[in-house]
DNA sequence: AATGAAAATTTAGAACT
DNA sequence: AGTTCTAAATTTTCATT
């Protein structure tokens, strides 16, 4: 199991995180080489879990879920048990796509996708003040998003 | 061109978005069809932007990209034009895989992927600390993270 | 809109340099 | 590690219902 990256690994990675469903063909013309290596290295780059997984990202907005909403949120008791419970009632959350441990003016930043203000209210009443040793809670709305990608810079790689 | 989605469509959404390999014969079979309504209900989905593009995730700690962070970033101007710059001064950092306008307690909200805290300490004086009009910075340094997901949910639709 | 089948293309792997 | 060649599988198109 190779442990570095050589050149034709990154450039398949940056490929493939742009757009996965560029064909191993294609790859192959773009670098200059044939199926087969491509295809392998592919493979490899899955096997060894520098590729996670493929998906589909979809456009949330068209689907009706307008508002994307960033929490910042501090937990009165932090104790193990109870941080673990909190994490695990968040994450059960279909609203909730990230929920991140931080060290800074907040104890855990959330970041949630609903349908606008109004079904962000309705999120905070029903169940996140259900939610025990909850402190202080900030909303911080997006208004627009300049920038929303998951491709990793693999330039100093 | 249909405006709305009907069950089988969110069902082919709900399957692409966790694993978009997924061949249209085995979407087909889990939902008890054929594969020429699948493949032609897949093609529209993406011809009318349901589904956006389609990407490999990576493991970006195994690359070596190890500490996420997110900074809320207050300005000091907020004319148009200096809004704008900031933006796409911004967006132009390969470190800055977000950024979002907020309302709240900042004006932006960035998300960062970086090597470690050293390099984000070198990306604060290197890149950030050079555009004008910058006002209150605050980081929020992720310790762990327990959901990342750009899976939308698609229970209500 | 779906089925079933045919054509085109890609994937996956064997043999070899 | 790479190339070429080939079989299997998948994607894509289309006539039909």
């Amino acid at each position: 199991m190779a442990l570095i990256l050589d050149k034709i690994d990154t450039q398949i990675l940056a490929i493939l995180q742009k757009d996965s469903s560029r064909t191993t063909k294609s790859i192959a013309n773009e670098l200059g080489m044939t199926t087969s290596p491509i295809f392998e290295r592919i493979k490899k780059l899955e096997k060894e879990g520098y590729i996670k997984k493929y998906v589909a990202l979809l456009n949330h907005k068209k689907i009706g879920l307008k508002q994307v909403v960033f929490m910042g949120i501090t937990l009165q008791g932090h104790t193990r048990s109870y941080l673990e419970k909190f994490v695990s009632q968040i994450n059960s959350f279909p609203e909730v796509i990230e929920c991140h441990r931080v060290s800074g003016n907040f104890d855990y930043l959330l970041k949630l996708v609903v349908e606008d203000i109004e079904a962000y209210e309705h999120f905070i009443i029903t169940k996140l003040t259900l939610l025990p040793y909850l402190g202080n809670v900030q909303s911080l709305i997006t208004l627009s998003t300049g920038k929303e990608t998951n491709e990793i810079d693999l330039s100093r790689v």
